[in-house]
DNA sequence: TGCATTTAATTAACACCGTTAATTAAAATA
DNA sequence: TATTTTAATTAACGGTGTTAATTAAATGCA
């Protein structure tokens, strides 16, 4: 093992021959991730149990090992679901081409997509944010970073939504209909207040129907508060 | 050992007998809350550990269980400091007389216990918000509730909190200061803005730094948004 | 074909965790 | 002093994630 070359002359990893078993290993992996699913749906992030996503798709818990490399990548694998998710709830909310009109369908897509989908919320912004690319926002080489994050499949998805409100900003600013200033600020403000009432919807501090109406109030002041 | 009767239960609340033995009591129960507040403050919710308190503390883990009922009172317990500290921030921030300079205070006061003190803040309105009386806000007895809530000790904290935020969203409506509207929603959008910051500062999605700067656009923007 | 090797899944084990029941040792009471 | 109450213990249960060793099946090669 001291020597990293490779012994044998014929190439071991063989580039065919791997259409029956690579398929059915791959369809393991899939139902690995469907149990998977249906375990952090029904018990949520913290009794999240790998052994019962093994017992429930009839393997072994060390069987888990061959396929993910330990209960936090299972997790993340299974988080996907909500990315993708998000990802489309938000990006059809930003249709409106009146800039004011556009920041509140995309506060109200947001907040309805973190109630609707409770678990995966919690999970995304709350437990798990380091599952997104950590520390993107305010850091000093902000901008290379946004644009790696941007290439980055599993960090694009709050990068673009940050994006959708930066330009809805700056949209707004450039129209006129919004008092001049750092777009970026003014946008992570807006994405702090509709954040922290979607996270009291989720928790037993207020009830959704109490936030629902919250949410009115609260972009009302928000985009009233960035008109001149 | 049929009968369910308690004849001879041991648990008889002696009234007097309590002079030296119940106050070694008391220390031991406040050295195990004290190495549980370490331990806490040290490992955070998540890693926080009965049986490692216990070794703190210098005894073994069920002795834990004749002074707490279980890891969650224990837990619960340790919180107290936070609760009362977070009292006494918010309450001393409620000095100014305009209820725009007021909201902006009570915001930045909350905003930065939440920095300065992120293991409590996340406990207490982040991991375990139920430690905090369930469901208040937004609900049919609100009113009753609200009295019941001030009367227990537990609960009073928020509830406080929330008074100093109505009461100085209330004031600047009548003073003329205001849009006029209902002012819990008000005061809760006011709130869920900050507590949003709050828990993005505490997450990696935002840097503290930046966070904090995002805080004086949010509280200006919000305030702004209030007014006619 | 038969033998060797790779691969897939297993069992066994470890170090934790919270919690309950049974048991010992010490203190208080009669 | 004898008895009872109290404080702390040990032993044990069922649960967790994870690693190492082992079996059984599929594959590669002569």
């Amino acid at each position: 093992m001291g020597t990293s070359s490779t012994p044998s002359r014929s190439t071991r990893p063989r580039e065919k021959s791997r259409s029956r078993d690579n398929a059915e290993k791959q369809e393991l992996r899939a139902s690995i991730l469907r149990a998977a699913s249906e375990e952090f749906l029904g018990h949520g992030y913290e009794g999240f149990s790998l052994r019962r996503v093994a017992e429930r798709v009839g393997y072994t818990p060390t069987t888990i090992y061959l396929y993910f490399r330990d209960k936090d990548e299972l997790l993340f694998e299974t988080a996907r679901d909500g990315f993708v998710a998000f990802d489309a709830t938000i990006q059809a909310a930003a249709t409106q081409s009146d800039p004011r009109e556009r920041l509140r369908a995309l506060g109200r897509a947001y907040f309805e997509f973190g109630v609707n989908n409770a678990a995966h919320y919690r999970l995304m912004f709350m437990q798990r944010a380091d599952f997104l690319l950590p520390r993107l926002v305010g850091t000093a080489a902000s901008e290379e970073l946004h644009a790696a994050a941007l290439l980055d499949p599993d960090s694009a998805h709050r990068v673009i939504a940050q994006d959708l409100l930066v330009g809805a900003v700056r949209d707004g600013i450039e129209a006129g209909l919004f008092r001049a200033g750092e777009p970026i600020a003014k946008a992570d403000a807006l994405w702090a207040g509709i954040h922290g009432l979607t996270a009291l919807a989720l928790s037993p501090l207020m009830s959704p129907e109490h936030a629902r109406s919250v949410a009115d109030e609260l972009l009302d002041t928000l985009i009233r508060g960035l008109e001149p």
